[in-house]
DNA sequence: ATTTATACGCACCAAAAGGAGAGTATCAGA
DNA sequence: TCTGATACTCTCCTTTTGGTGCGTATAAAT
């Protein structure tokens, strides 16, 4: 994988680095690990795929369409994608109040990036499940 | 993303479901949910990308190549994952022990499906760090 | 005889994640 | 006047996650 991402993501190699072996920087890579850490977390993923969705929603529309979060980490979470510009948050002076969250751009290009992985999900769960099982009868034995 | 992955990995339609509205069963999409939370862990990730980087590993290697995990972390998380059929536990009958662990081809797929994030998250990065700049100072005012 | 290396399992503890429920401001409608 | 709706925040509590240190079998090396 460092392999495979290593070269698409950077901007082309300069001759100086021509004989620096395939090593990311450890403080690029510790950011990365850190980004990645917290947007392939549970409740970013479901949110994300929420409003690709169903486009523009209030907070209680996202509470109701995901239906297994709470409150306090729905807030938590749309905060923290807020501030990573995952989301845009419109707050519309009126009382009661309504808030209407959307994906930003980069909030899209995430929810792309993911494909892949529902993809990967959808396609191998019976797979999954049959080296469970598998591994459940080697352990009997 | 529901539009975009329910198609490509169901079987074909059949004419029976042709009226069904684009929603898939809710106990797929909870088996997938459990199954997206399962995989996209931070150790997870991180013993994925060491494997498809250095391929056949002992446990100790593994352990320093990681550098952040505890033992009892890389221990839990590779049971997880030859639980589930992502790699494959070799035991030599030797003393002292020795135990190899490697990629199985659904591994390997599943570190192509994301293979999408982690370059997202490269090429992001700097996206990101200015979104939570612009937050900061949007916060103080 | 003692040390070393390996790949763990186990017990104990700290920290973080997450859930439940109550409280808040405000206005519209019954 | 009382209720309801909205989008939260705050506190308290439980569950999960993760770290640390100790123990173990065994043969080779010192």
């Amino acid at each position: 994988m460092q392999r495979l991402h290593t070269r698409s993501a950077e901007a082309p190699l300069e001759k100086t680095e021509r004989m620096i072996p395939d090593v990311v920087d450890p403080r690029v890579e510790a950011l990365v690990h850190e980004l990645i850490g917290r947007v392939a977390d549970k409740w970013t993923m479901l949110i994300l795929e929420t409003l690709e969705e169903k486009g523009e929603l209030r907070f209680t529309q996202l509470s109701r369409d995901i239906g297994t979060i709470s409150q306090k980490m729905l807030t938590q979470t749309l905060r923290q994608m807020e501030r990573d510009g995952l989301i845009k948050r419109t707050v519309h002076a009126v009382v009661p109040p309504k808030v209407e969250y959307r994906l930003t751009d980069l909030g899209k290009s995430l929810g792309a990036a993911f494909c892949g992985v529902w993809i990967w999900a959808e396609a191998n769960l019976a797979e999954v499940h049959e080296a469970r099982n598998a591994f459940e009868q080697a352990a009997k034995a």
